[in-house]
RNA sequence: GCCGAUGUGGCUCAAUUGGCAGAGCAGCUGACUUGUAAUCAGCAGGUUAUCGGUUCGAGUCCGAUCAUCGGCUCCA
């Protein structure tokens, strides 16, 4: 595939390198643009980059845009790409470039240019009657874009501020073999099968009613799933020299006041009145992990004091936001407050990370670390946002990690680490995070008596694994298809009887089962076996125990695994005690 | 919140220009007694998201509201 580059030189590149990518979808995006001004001359043209998969192209159009429209574009993008129009690319001053964008009449356009140097050389590309100012690289012809697909339509706003107008923005997909085009829309499909709102219904894990938008509802198979994940994070929380606490869903103003959260997050906080007191139903636990710290006074004997909380928080996100179980109006967050002194601040994040890295690798992810440092909106002095962001950074190096920096992305009171883990599908989904905290031990007066018999005050850490338990799971649905692994599948066997005959055999072996700790369900319908087995299967039920007149007379199972190629998923026949170890071998040890 | 789209039994989807709301699966009842991806028959299930309007007549057209979907913005 050949490329231009900017400053004209024609170079061979693959289509699967980055540069070769980037520019291949970026003269898509202006091949749309240029089918958009041929059919709607009147159109304005803003930016048209290309993104991780396409492109984009943001348009103010004169009429409202609907999809049907996507068609109509479509198909002159492809009349342009037979048209083998070649690029090419030259340089005007800004004046030139200016006065070009006026004569067109792209106010967008001049915005753009009038912000750049004024002694700069601007690029334009151009193909056919279509030029435009683009840094470039594009490919050398349109002709390499074989295969093209305008994907769908939404609303953008002007430079990505809410304040500004919004524009409607084409999304495209483009390929320079019609083949590769077939593989991606295919791809698309399987990434919609995973969806964790379709299997979420499909396997009776939660629902979300329209009478609470954004407050989801775990039904008892996700209900399941969710104290397994519970009983999991007490387990090694406990070996790690946890507590756990529980604070109420709402406390007074007054502490959200204390806290910074009333000033700073009063919009996405839901607040109430009791009696004549203004409340505040909490979108954070730290406030009331601080006021159980301040209970009785604490001696550096104490220290690190860990203490965890499984709190459900409310925040009030946007109608618009809400996604499923991945962005929502209420969860439970994983939540730990670790009070600490000066001299423990490396072990415990180094501990907190260690932590979190048992945990992702239990569920298959891999992750990477970034650093968000102080953001405009924040309080504390210059000194201890410094002083904290040093302490997470060297203790990030001494786990020997890599990590790239996120500036100015902290949360308001302090700076954090987040990871960002890797489902199997190749998205990324922040979960975890550690953030300290100078503010807050501040703002509550919280202290501690050192050996010199002093008041000192701790450092505080705020730090979550799952982030929320919602989301985790809405993760781990995508993550596993809906397989789940068989120590957190809700069921984990099937008990499937051949006829009504070995319906009461059936059911002894899922009281056996039962009694050793196996999530059992036995199936005593009237049906065939092919019949059970094909439900079972949509169950994604890890396995399934098939009993008859062999089985019974044996004392017997015959099992079939859900997690091996069709053919081989028959294990054959064996002992009730070897069923309850081939299931407790992917329990929590 | 903003832009665009969508909303029909539990689920997946039909219903020509405005003209009797229908099917498959699931459910229930009965028969069949089953050996590794759907046994057969019957029955029941709906104020077409909600409210209002146009019309002789509205699932269909118009308006409002609610929810959902794709994005944008946001995400302590």
């Amino acid at each position: 595939m050949k490329v231009l580059r900017k400053n004209g030189e024609i170079v061979e590149v693959n289509f699967e390198e980055q540069e070769g990518k980037k520019a291949f979808w970026h003269t898509s995006a202006h091949v749309l643009a240029q089918a958009v001004k041929r059919l709607y001359p009147e159109t304005k043209c803003a930016i048209g980059p290309a993104i991780e998969n396409g492109f984009y192209y943001d348009f103010q159009f004169e009429f409202s845009f609907s999809e049907d429209h996507l068609k109509t574009i479509e198909a002159e993008m492809r009349k342009i790409v037979k048209e083998s129009l070649s690029l090419q690319v030259y340089e005007k001053s800004k004046e030139e470039a200016l006065s070009f964008m006026e004569n067109a009449d792209e106010k967008y356009k001049i915005e753009l240019i009038q912000e750049l140097n004024d002694t700069e050389q601007i690029s334009f590309y151009k193909q056919g009657e279509y030029e435009e100012f683009c840094a470039g690289p594009h490919i050398s012809n349109v002709c390499q874009i074989k295969a093209i697909k305008l994907l769908s339509v939404a609303g953008a706003y002007w430079r990505g501020n809410e304040k500004n107008q919004m524009l409607t923005r084409i999304y495209g997909i483009s390929f320079p073999k019609a083949a590769q085009l077939d593989e991606y829309l295919h791809m698309v499909e399987e990434a919609k099968a995973r969806d964790h709102r379709k299997l979420g219904k499909e396997l009776g894990i939660f629902t979300i009613f329209d009478e609470g938008p954004g407050l989801p509802v775990f039904l008892p198979k996700g209900m399941i799933l969710k104290n397994l994940l519970i009983d999991y994070w007490r387990k090694i929380h406990r070996r790690e020299g946890y507590v756990e606490i529980s604070t109420p869903i709402m406390l007074e103003r007054s502490l959200w006041e204390t806290s910074g959260h009333w000033d700073y997050y009063r919009d996405s906080m839901y607040a109430l009145k009791v009696e004549d007191d203004d409340y505040a139903i909490k979108p954070m636990s730290c406030p009331g992990g601080m006021l159980v710290y301040k209970l009785e006074p604490r001696s550096y004997k104490e220290l690190p004091m860990r203490m965890g909380e499984l709190g459900l928080v409310h925040r009030n996100e946007k109608s618009g936001t809400l996604h499923g179980l991945m962005r929502v109006r209420s969860f439970t967050q994983d939540d730990a407050h670790i009070f600490m002194r000066e001299d423990q601040v490396l072990d415990e994040i180094q501990g907190v990370m260690r932590l979190i890295d048992e945990v992702y690798r239990k569920f298959g992810f891999s992750y990477e670390i970034e650093l968000s440092t102080r953001p405009e909106h924040s309080i504390g002095s210059d000194e201890d946002w410094q002083l904290a962001t040093e302490a997470l950074e060297k203790a990030v190096q001494g786990m020997g990690k890599s990590y790239v920096v996120n500036e100015g992305d902290g949360a308001f009171y302090g700076p954090k680490l987040d990871f960002h883990l890797k489902d199997s599908i190749g998205r990324t989904w922040q979960c975890g995070t550690i953030q300290l905290d100078f503010q807050l031990p501040q703002r509550f007066d919280i202290d501690y008596i050192g050996a010199d018999g002093e008041k000192h005050r701790p450092i505080m850490l705020h730090r979550v694994i799952f982030g929320s338990i919602e989301r985790f799971i809405g993760i781990l649905l995508e993550h596993y298809a809906g397989k789940f692994p068989a120590w957190i599948a809700p069921v984990q066997v099937k008990v499937l009887p051949v006829s009504d005959k070995y319906n009461d055999y059936a059911k002894k072996v899922e009281e056996f089962l039962e009694e050793n700790d196996i999530r059992a369900e036995v199936d005593v319908r009237s049906e065939k076996l092919g019949y059970k087995i094909r439900e079972a299967r949509m169950d994604k039920v890890p396995y399934m125990i098939i009993v008859g007149e062999n089985e019974k007379n044996n004392m017997s199972v015959s099992v079939r695994q859900r997690d091996a190629e069709f053919d081989k998923q028959d294990m054959g026949e064996m002992s009730l005690e070897q069923v309850v170890n081939l299931i407790k071998r992917g329990e929590i040890e």
